[in-house]
DNA sequence: ATGGCTGATTATATCAGA
């Protein structure tokens, strides 16, 4: 059997539930990963979404700002929400599915962004990504999850390699793929022997975006993106790996969310 | 031309995003 897996920066649940309805419609994945949901877990447009015939629902929000949640068709147990840097915001949530048999823990994670200069000691909120680095280097290296069916995706905020963004060069000093981030990020990959699905299925020559600004005035014509969002795999899940898809024609639906859907699909 | 925009807030300016 076939699973699809999204991740999608919402940026706004609330302000752009049609166009989640529009895209479980379409494309229906077995599980839709959200980031910045910016609402309450009351205001979560729930019964919406039950409709739509994801049944399952795993939220964590707060108000205004962040918020992540796992909408699924299949059954989701053990529903944890780590507090990262002890800061009460709400940035991951993980959850289990079976399928085939077998459970797959799955971690949904926001990072935070990390403001605009890259120096921990002037910027307090890059201070805080690479401590929140530093945690999640520490559950992600665990041979309790490594060694285990396990996917981890989210919004990581941070762009690795020299073709994730649109000029490494233009971009070394810019937060999200200063060295320091990319090293850190590249080193829980290794560590934890990690499979960066989205790079499995595209060369590391060719460019890779998820991300464009609001900023440019034509997106598409600038293409000046970043791929900030991830789908990574335990080792024991390269068996069943089938393809990724990165839904690019999202960034161009009326009131866009500024991230697109990012899709893993696994073969059982 | 990496902020030129966008979203949330008991708002009419400020903070945050990246």
């Amino acid at each position: 059997m076939q699973i699809k897996i999204t991740t999608w920066n919402i940026n706004s649940i609330r302000l752009r539930m049609p166009l989640v309805a529009q895209f479980l419609n379409v494309h229906q994945p077995d599980i839709l990963c959200l980031q910045e949901t910016k609402c309450r877990d009351s205001e979560f447009p729930g019964s919406e979404i039950r409709k739509l015939g994801y049944e399952y629902l795993a939220i964590n929000g707060q108000k205004g700002y962040h918020g992540v949640a796992i909408l699924s068709r299949l059954p989701l147990d053990d529903v944890d929400r780590i507090a990262f840097c002890e800061k009460g915001d709400a940035r991951h949530i993980a959850a289990s599915f079976s399928v085939d048999g077998r459970s797959i823990r799955l971690h949904n994670f926001y990072v935070p962004a990390g403001g605009d200069e890259a120096d921990p000691v002037k910027n307090p909120k890059f201070a805080h990504k690479i401590s929140f680095l530093d945690e999640m280097h520490r559950l992600a290296v665990n041979e309790a999850i490594t060694e285990n069916d396990t996917i981890m995706v989210g919004d990581f905020n941070i762009a690795p390699f020299e073709h994730d963004v649109w000029s490494h060069k233009a971009l070394l000093k810019v937060v999200s793929h200063t060295e320091v981030e990319t090293q850190k990020l590249k080193l829980i990959l290794s560590e934890g022997r990690w499979i960066d699905t989205l790079r499995q299925f595209t060369p590391l020559e060719d460019k890779l975006y998820t991300w464009w600004s609001y900023r440019a005035p034509d997106w598409a014509k600038a293409d000046k993106g970043r791929r900030l969002d991830h789908i990574w795999t335990s080792r024991s899940l390269a068996p069943h790996l089938s393809g990724i898809e990165i839904l690019r024609d999202a960034r161009g639906w009326e009131r866009p969310s500024d991230h697109v859907p990012v899709t893993l699909n696994l073969n059982f």
